[in-house]
DNA sequence: AATGCACATGAGAACGATTTGCAAGAAGAA
DNA sequence: TTCTTCTTGCAAATCGTTCTCATGTGCATT
């Protein structure tokens, strides 16, 4: 378990901005880090909840928010499903989605990565940031 | 122009899965045959009124639902707007999402395409669909 | 340790896209 | 034309998310 360092190093990044820490923000903080899936807001209401009961909805959406602006977690907007949120700590990466059971596995591609980028300079444009997500199901193998 | 026939072709196949053709649905049908961009839910009302006035939203929401499940249109979800449509008559491709302006552009490769079912298949997966979408800024140049 | 002020919070109302319940209307097979 | 089943308009309901506002609280400064 490496939470503790984790949990560190996004509160040093935050601090270093002049994002301010509450006690709020800790309980969400820590259970990001914790996290090993993807979880929604409602999600992370519960398990910040037990942590500091204080926390609300509406605080956990600001935090995620202030977070995502400040580089520590993304926000990942599947099709049809409340927004998800991962830490920023693992490098970039792309989904797939198991249409039947909702799993999410992350894979990345250095190849895809760079198509991307020489499509994108073809047509004049250079990349914002891209959502790469492959809805499959598994093989029956 | 060729709207005439690209409605015929979505008439003809939903007649053919037994959808019913009704005054509204005509009406939206001519609008997405006739639409060389990818209007919203509300682009489509305002669009389709003008053929017929007592289109409502909620029809349009239906009609896009029966739409998409008969495979003539296809949604696209991109982040924090409301969902586009656009017919299935052309054939697959991916979009470039301005993020200055909006715009949309279309494009396709094979070599991405061909790389997503790889890396799916490496990790047990056979996709059922997918949504690349690059958000990028157009090159000073 | 106490102070001050900008920023954060909880509760609930507001929002915007989309869906739904229901009574009335119409498509299309017979 | 008739009958059955599906569709519609309208308004209300949903649902994820954001906002309002009165109250609390980090934390830089004393």
């Amino acid at each position: 378990m490496v939470d503790v360092d984790q949990y560190k190093i996004m509160e040093d990044a935050l601090r270093d901005r002049g994002v301010r820490i509450t006690r709020q923000r800790q309980a969400i903080l820590s259970v990001l880090a914790a996290a090993t899936d993807h979880p929604d807001a409602n999600e992370l209401l519960v398990r910040a909840s037990a942590i500091d009961p204080s926390v609300s909805l509406s605080t956990v959406y600001r935090t995620l928010t202030v977070l995502e602006e400040n580089g520590v977690v993304q926000r990942l907007s599947f099709e049809g499903v409340p927004a998800k949120f991962e830490t920023t700590d693992a490098p970039h990466h792309d989904h797939i989605i198991d249409v039947e059971t909702g799993d999410v596995i992350e894979f990345r591609s250095e190849k895809i990565e760079k198509l991307q980028a020489e499509i994108a300079a073809e047509l004049g444009y250079e990349i914002v940031h891209h959502r790469l997500d492959l809805y499959a199901k598994r093989l029956e193998n």
